[in-house]
DNA sequence: CGCGCGCTTTGACTCGCGTCAAATCGATGC
DNA sequence: GCATCGATTTGACGCGAGTCAAAGCGCGCG
């Protein structure tokens, strides 16, 4: 690794945070950083898992596909969230780059001892891993249960609901808001179990209802956050 | 706890058995059996989060549901897997009993305290808890991109890999097999995303296909495991 | 036995979303 | 400026699964 542990943008939230600094040293040595360009794939679904990861920056899509090729994106991972499955010997799911992405890679063997070796580690490995089965357990409800309208507006909220906690645009509590979504329209529809029209629809019919505004291709604006959530089924 | 651990039917298989006589001792004293009739509900999604628990015998839900009351069951739970959500103030889904059932509960508070204090257990449990994860991945695949037929071809597969597992019906490794389904067709439409109807028209089809036979309402014999896979969308 | 109740099956109809196809937009390079 | 290519939008159409409604079936109970 180039760059050291201790000026690492992600320190604080991602699971080395609870290490102390001897130990993230000894992690240090262990792994190193790695780019991907937007596109890459950095695991493919049944091959042999060799490594566990950090992501330092960018988003990376977990997917599964079915025998004659529908896709479905099944997880989304953001900075400082963990990537990988220890004690697992084949991967589940592929991991992709939807935006240049940087991550701080340890080979799986050597991470899992790590994890052995320091309980503050493993019970957040633990409480994360819950936090991330309730998820998708809330998103088997909406998937299957809501209408394309609602998946729509929910995948919207959530994602304004990100751009908030990261980026400098928190004008106000419930205000207007703009940001840009870091996936294509094809990617959505992946995310949300549509096809692309479908999700592009359901943005124009927003904008004609004057609850969003889209400006440029990937630029989002909620221009009426209430009207957003009841259309999410939100109550 | 009236009956002792040592005499558990589910020992081996569940979290407890990480544990040496010694450590089991002292979890023994912190649970209670508990029965549950057919329909009950042990925890409501939104309130306090008190307790675990290992299922002893019969099947419980998990279940999720819209605020205009669609619904959707996000997990089935059989004997021996671990029930709850340790670190969490509040339970994200119900639970109720599919069937009569048996538990082995634990105030979750003084779960916590055990989990901190065996390290093998702890472990274990994060094991499992990847595992979970992994199969609710895969069920939003299948949820959002496999048609009706499909769906119900894999839930018939899938419960009859469960019935292979615990019963004596082994006769072949590829022959006809013949169990009982422990869900009615309304609580299958909520596993697949489905209606009642939905499920039943499907079922019917594959009778009519002589890839099942339906004995009684909740018999299935399994007459061309083959054809039921390729139906599955499994190649 | 016959009644009622819950579960299941079957049918007719509707509609949301997928499919196929064409037009438009936007970025990039020559 | 203009050509090109990918992403997005828009439109027309069809099908799969939901909805609504009515039997049919099994089972316990008076």
């Amino acid at each position: 690794m180039t760059a050291v542990c201790a000026d690492c943008a992600v320190r604080r939230q991602a699971l080395c945070g609870s290490l102390d600094d001897g130990e993230l040293a000894a992690l240090h040595r262990l792994g190193w950083r790695h780019r991907m360009a937007r596109g890459e794939t950095m695991a493919w679904a049944g091959a042999e898992n060799v490594a566990c990861a950090t992501l330092l920056s960018g988003v990376l899509k977990l997917s599964a596909s079915t025998a004659d090729g529908r896709e479905q994106i099944v997880g989304l991972h953001f900075p400082s969230e963990f990537i990988g499955r220890p004690y697992g010997d084949t991967v589940e799911f592929s991991v992709s780059a939807l935006t240049d992405a940087e991550l701080c890679v340890f080979p799986r063997d050597r991470f899992q001892e790590v994890l052995g070796a320091h309980r503050g580690m493993e019970r957040m490995l633990l409480q994360r891993t819950f936090a991330a089965l309730d998820a998708t357990r809330s998103r088997l409800l909406v998937l299957s249960r809501n209408t394309a309208a609602e998946k729509v507006a929910g995948f919207v909220l959530s994602m304004a609901e990100r751009a908030r906690g990261i980026s400098d645009c928190r004008a106000s509590a419930d205000g207007p808001v703009t940001f840009d979504l870091p996936l294509t329209r094809g990617e959505i529809a992946d995310v949300l179990g549509l096809t692309i029209e479908t999700v592009s629809r359901q943005l124009t019919k927003l904008k004609g209802a004057g609850v969003l505004a889209l400006p440029g291709v990937r630029g989002v604006t909620i221009r009426d956050p209430a009207a957003l959530r009841a259309r999410a089924g939100l109550l």
